[in-house]
DNA sequence: GTTCATGTTGCAATCGATTGCACCAATTCT
DNA sequence: AGAATTGGTGCAATCGATTGCAACATGAAC
């Protein structure tokens, strides 16, 4: 009842010729040439059999599975789509399937999910989840598989890292608040443990440094995670330690969370206090104030890290560009407004 | 430099027995039973060396994976990621690895992405995004691999789908605008080629009749696509076909797309007219109006796919529910009040 | 008419794990 | 004590595609 999935031999039986030659004719890079009548022939019978390739059979034999992995914390959270598509723009056409795994986040959860990756023979990873401390990943990327980090990076180990300026989204942000006026300018700072929390904070410290703004110990708080529980909460911590004018978060969902917290107390945004988001999630622009935020390529970064593994895995030899910055745009919209007039 | 990934072999030397007697022990359901001592001392060799199975070989001599394909229209949509965390959630403690592939609700794509799937051997696969017409994922049915469809059904075909209950979700709307006086209800209907827009508008059509409600051919729209544009469009053809005080748009994007065009046009909602969504995505309560919709088990449609599927794949003569149905719930928000006094 | 180059195809090993079967030893039964 | 059972392990084929090498045919060169 069920019908076995044809495979070269029965194009092999079909044709009269041997399995090799089949082979060959369906996938010239192989080897050697094949009369131009029998390639044809061949192609013809595979087309009529319905032929697939089994890539099980034949990643077995060369080590190359047509499939990459891709680790991302938790696609529930709005940026990781567009960077999924991303990815999936330059790979599916090139004819390679990608195995998504979601980490949490948590250390062991990703040392078992590489492992997964692994055992089903991926040709690359791309990894959207770097932790501070990594040792997994490395290891793999030492033993030989391509990998390329997103949004975060591995300090000092020779993976290539495709991330957004946000360097230069803090300053944006920054200069936009004091050009409104404000002077006292708060920072909700996104976990110690991922690298973009750690750089927008370090951005954040030295930007304003530069800019001669005041900035006590309290005029930054650090969240645990990036959603919008943190955010009450680390607003709530603000006010009560300190006075800010403005409070820039390290992304949109704490500035949410930051925002609602503001409306519970009764305390107007921008009105008295402006609020900043960074990464532009969709649906941002019909919320009440519209949050002003720095948007950054999810898309481009899916299909820079793409291209960039595609090289890795088809010329083990190139090299790669260690860190590849792509662009950040200031979205300005309603949740930041001139400081209160004292 | 590069060391190679050890196999069953590199075991079986390392402690002096046969590869075949690695397998079993590392593998108990394989077979026959190996002495406690060796089990223990095969298994430490396993682990000393980092020894991970190579499923692609495995794979290609039991015809099972450990993988399974997930099919979806797109990941953006924020619909589907709890559906994958929901799928993820049974599948991966059980040790499978999920492919996702977006088709982008294209028949070609569909049809390319199938293959996609099969030519790596997954083991089955949910389909959440299924076409009206799909003969392709039929075929790959028949020919004996598991299929569970999400939210969507193939009519008439023994494949078994893991539904929300929208007829209910339909009538729990309805009923809610009809008590606040609503009695002029227009529906802006979801792509006729999709299964989720088709059976909103039957339950609509019936429900609204069986109310005794009045329901000109003018009242109901068809859209294109389940998007924000299409919902603006739709809501200014109902504004100039008829006048409800009530729109019951078949998703939640149709229903913010209707909104804005009302508030572009300065009419009020739900001052002037009522719209009410389905799905209820993320961030909807921090809409100004917040709005009015169903609430789907996404994440619960995820889970009881994939246990279905996993008893599909587990034991072929298990006899599947051809249907299951997951109850919804109506979520009250200010995109509905009582109809203008006329 | 050999010899040699070239082009085309077949042969067989290989990738790593699984599994039916054979085999041997230890135990139990009669 | 000899036969039969059981438990534990090895042997070798197998899954489907790839690929180095051998083999062969054809035609060109001398």
């Amino acid at each position: 009842m069920k019908k076995q999935t044809p495979t070269l031999r029965d194009i092999a039986r079909e044709t009269g010729v041997h399995v090799s030659t089949v082979s060959r004719a369906l996938n010239p890079s192989n080897g050697a040439l094949i009369t131009d009548d029998l390639v044809d022939k061949i192609k013809a019978a595979a087309e009529r059999l319905g032929y697939r390739p089994n890539r099980l059979a034949a990643g077995l034999r060369t080590n190359r599975t047509m499939t990459v992995g891709l680790m991302i914390p938790d696609i529930t959270n709005t940026i990781f789509p567009p960077i999924l598509r991303g990815v999936e723009s330059v790979l599916e056409p090139l004819g390679y399937a990608v195995i998504m795994v979601n980490t949490d986040s948590l250390p062991s959860r990703e040392s078992l999910l590489v492992d997964v990756l692994r055992e089903r023979g991926v040709d690359g990873i791309i990894h959207a989840a770097v932790l501070r401390d990594d040792p997994k990943i490395i290891e793999v990327a030492r033993a030989g598989t391509p990998v390329v980090t997103v949004n975060r990076k591995i300090e000092a180990e020779g993976i290539p890292a495709v991330v957004n300026d946000d360097g230069l989204g803090v300053r944006l942000v920054l200069s936009h608040l004091h050009e409104q006026g404000h002077r006292r300018i708060a920072h909700i700072a996104g976990p110690e443990n991922l690298s973009t929390g750690r750089f927008r904070r370090k951005s954040f410290e030295d930007a304003v440094a530069r800019m001669g703004l005041p900035l006590p110990p309290e005029g930054v708080i650090q969240s645990a995670r990036f959603d919008e529980a943190e955010g009450s909460r680390c607003a709530e911590q603000l006010l009560v330690d300190w006075n800010p004018t403005a409070i820039l978060c390290a992304n949109d969902r704490l500035a949410l969370g930051a925002i609602q917290f503001l409306k519970d107390r009764g305390i107007d945004c921008p009105g008295q206090i402006s609020v900043t988001g960074y990464n532009d999630m969709p649906y941002l622009d019909r919320l009440r104030p519209g949050l002003t935020t720095v948007r950054i390529e999810l898309f481009g970064v899916g299909q820079e890290s793409a291209r960039l593994l595609v090289r890795m895995m088809t010329d083990p030899e190139a090299t790669a560009p260690s860190e590849m910055v792509l662009p950040v745009t200031l979205i300005k919209r309603g949740s930041v407004g001139p400081p209160p007039a004292d």
